[in-house]
DNA sequence: AGCACGCCGACT
DNA sequence: GTCGGCGTGCTC
């Protein structure tokens, strides 16, 4: 029996396992997480790893293989922690050790060192030179080298300087000691922002927001602890929850977690907190480079920290005592990791909380089905807010039937009775929002004629049609020229079909020629900073109306938008996907919601084919709950989760036949492992988007009522796939439950 | 990263 | 010979 061991040194040439033996005196001791002390190197310098996994065989000479000198006496029980975590992720998710483990750890040593550390030479010109004639007369060829390098410019980055010139580190050391040059490793501390607190006041708070702290609170004293969805509509005063609930565990000497959706944090909710709580924030942000995360990281570990804010990655950071992990805007999709491991933040926050015994703070104001029917089981406690916190009534929404509009005549993308209201803000000098959920100009092109689609030639995707004709793959970048006449059959009837928001912009300029029209999608915002740009010209009222895809519906207020138009309502709801109705009832209200953050009252206005869906019936009336039940039903109905589990296997390769012949194997395998037919095995089949890059793809679904069952086959699966060469040259990765259909 | 090994020129 | 400096390659 080998033990797997990770060094606990981050270098590339080290960055994988080396196998131990185990000796006797250990045997049964170690368990996957472990930290123990091992030999290493010639001198068999002791230094510490991770056990990883226990292996029977080895490709390594066994006589070369050393044995495990001890189990670390007291490992630092916070990594150990997060290793334990990362084992449960493993489990979870699939992939291996390492993925989880470098997930979890981010411990980026290298880049910390590299941005900062500089070589710099300490002797003026004439010493200098008389130290390299010296060097030179020695035949010191590798000091001379770096001198006359230093000599030249006396400030050089360490990397560059050991690659440039070709010096190691020991040539360095030696000039160190004689005084000529000075190895500085600043530890500027990047990113971290010094702000007193100042915001000491007590808080009031409404009965709904109290009622929530208190159940909170009486069973976190108990050592009750638990997860808690609050929901409550926008404005009903969240983040002053969250703040109060950590104020209080940070009093208890324990520290807390906030995990927002990727770059959603705005400035007003950053000042909350360090108002609340001063530089005993840490901010990470996505944007952060890895030395950054590293510094933030180390503050932690000093105890300079008691609240660290951030996206998914902020989960891992390593407290001494977490007491609280907070999940804000708990349904957001960007909780899921696109990585292996394919992690849910929400889910994992729950493991790391009960790995540390703490509690876990989910909030929405249209709760992931997954939160709500966990709160339906009791697994979850519900806390519900009820009253806006500044009492502002709800937007008036009037849904528009477009296929009324066609038969009236109206043959624009935009009702008459959107056209209206528009017109009425623009006389009372309000704003508007246009939302669509589409980018480019068009969607894909198409021949009226034959029917011929232009795909990409790598990706099995449409191509979409930009404003001057180029065509671009929104999966892979590739671009080609306009068509005029159809490839396949020389019809000249080619065109793009539906509207993008750049076609929507022209759109609404024509008809309000004096309206001052922004845009904002994908296209506009690909440059740094133009996303805030954009907002900030708009809030300060430098257009009228506001144009763009899901990303106008999150973050800032926008007091002065009265008036809020969805397009195309149900572009979303027939895709072929189970969580389609779900994503288009949560993007209509956070749309709705957008109206009407200020004194006035909003008016939101959405069109659609389908009013009748009730996807579109429930956000108009801007019920939960009643989409709730809806959509639950269609849940149970088909299986999907949160009611049932479903494990996706995507197998990518370059060799269709092979891969296809691999993704029979792999069903037929899974097929046997379920000796208990527990399992409803779907595919393999292409999924929607059958290649990318040109690599083949092809989708297996299982799906079972007891997660337990799925991860054991998922297991048996991951060993198959290990044993069997046929699978060498194919990519498997396993999604549970996915956030989407491939 | 850190360490030892082997090579090479210089000095006793 | 042998000593010190340098470059390379390996680490279970």
């Amino acid at each position: 029996m080998y033990a797997d061991v990770i060094i606990d040194i981050t270098h590339e040439k080290l960055d994988r396992v080396f196998q131990y033996s185990i000796p006797s005196g250990l045997e049964g001791a170690l368990s996957v997480g472990a930290e123990v002390i091992v030999p290493f190197g010639r001198g068999n310098r002791e230094i510490s790893g991770y056990v990883v996994e226990f292996s029977k065989k080895t490709e390594y000479p066994p006589e070369k293989i050393k044995p495990i000198l001890k189990k670390a006496e007291k490992s630092i029980a916070i990594e150990s922690k997060l290793v334990a975590l990362a084992a449960w992720m493993k489990e979870q998710y699939g992939g291996t050790m390492i993925q989880a483990l470098k997930t979890v750890l981010p411990i980026k040593r290298k880049e910390a060192s590299r941005v900062k550390r500089k070589v710099r030479l300490l002797l003026d010109l004439k010493e200098a030179e008389a130290k390299l004639k010296l060097y030179m007369d020695k035949n010191q060829k590798a000091r001379a080298r770096l001198l006359a390098g230093l000599m030249d410019q006396p400030e050089q980055d360490y990397e560059l300087v050991t690659k440039k010139l070709n010096v190691t580190l020991a040539v360095i050391r030696s000039l160190e000691e004689q005084g000529v040059l000075a190895l500085e490793s600043e530890e500027m501390m990047r990113g971290s922002v010094r702000y007193r607190k100042h915001d000491d006041e007590p808080v009031y708070f409404n009965e709904g927001q109290e009622r929530a702290i208190s159940r909170f609170w009486e069973d976190y004293r108990r050592e009750m602890y638990g997860t808690y969805l609050v929901y409550g509509i926008t404005g009903s005063g969240k983040t002053e929850v969250y703040i109060e609930m950590i104020r209080r565990v940070v009093g208890q000497g324990r520290q807390a977690i906030v995990l927002i959706p990727e770059i959603a944090l705005t400035y007003q909710t950053v000042m909350r907190f360090y108002a609340r709580f001063g530089d005993r924030v840490s901010i990470l942000n996505s944007r952060m480079s890895a030395g950054e995360r590293y510094d933030q990281m180390e503050r932690v570990k000093r105890g300079e920290v008691d609240v660290m804010i951030g996206p998914r990655s902020a989960l891992f950071t390593p407290f001494k005592s977490l007491g609280l992990i907070v999940v804000d805007e708990e349904h957001e999709s960007t909780y899921k990791s696109g990585q292996v491991p394919r992690y849910h933040a929400r889910e994992t926050a729950a493991a790391r909380a009960r790995l540390e015994g703490a509690s876990v703070v989910l909030g929405s104001a249209t709760p992931s089905l997954e939160a709500f029917y966990r709160c339906r089981m009791g697994e979850y406690t519900l806390l519900t807010l009820t009253s806006r916190a500044a009492g502002r009534e709800l937007a008036q929404v009037y849904t528009v039937d477009m296929r009324e509009e066609l038969k009236q005549g109206n043959r624009s993308i935009i009702s008459d009775r959107l056209k209206e209201l528009i017109w009425q803000r623009l006389k009372m000098g309000q704003q508007t929002m246009l939302f669509l959920n589409r980018r480019g100009y068009a969607g894909f092109v198409s021949c009226r004629s034959c029917g011929y689609v232009v795909k990409c030639p790598h990706c099995d995707v449409s191509l979409s049609a930009h404003k001057d004709g180029r065509l671009v793959c929104h999966y892979c970048g590739y671009e080609e020229g306009a068509k005029d006449v159809c490839p396949s059959c020389g019809s000249n009837c080619i065109g793009g079909f539906r509207a993008g928001t750049q076609q929507i912009e022209d759109i609404v300029k024509r008809e309000f020629p004096r309206a001052g029209v922004l845009r904002m999608d994908m296209d506009t915002t690909k440059k740094k900073d133009s996303h805030e740009k954009i907002l900030s010209a708009f809030s300060n009222g430098e257009a009228d109306i506001l144009v763009g895809t899901q990303m106008i519906v999150k973050g800032h207020d926008f007091p002065n938008v009265t008036l809020v138009g969805i397009l195309a309502a149900d572009m979303s709801l027939y895709s072929n996907d189970y969580r389609s109705g779900e994503r288009t009832f949560e993007l209509l209200v956070q749309a709705a919601g957008r109206a009407g953050r200020g004194k006035l009252r909003g008016e939101v206005v959405i069109q659609t084919y389908s009013p009748e869906h009730y996807s579109i019936r429930m956000a108009a009336k801007q019920d939960y709950e009643g989409f709730y039940e809806e959509e639950i039903r269609y849940r149970e109905l088909m299986g999907y989760p949160p009611v049932s589990n479903l494990l996706a296997v995507l197998m990518t390769g370059m060799e269709e036949e092979h891969l296809e012949l691999a993704a029979g194997y792999l069903k037929s395998f899974a097929v046997r492992a379920d000796r208990e037919k527990r399992l409803q095995i779907i595919g393999p089949a292409s999924p929607y988007v059958s290649k990318v890059n040109d690599e083949h793809r092809r989708i297996l679904y299982l799906k079972c009522g007891e997660k337990e069952s799925l991860i054991e086959i998922k297991d048996l699966l991951e060993q198959y796939i290990e044993m069997n060469r046929g699978f060498d040259r194919i990519k498997i990765q396993f999604d549970l439950n996915p956030m989407g259909v491939f």
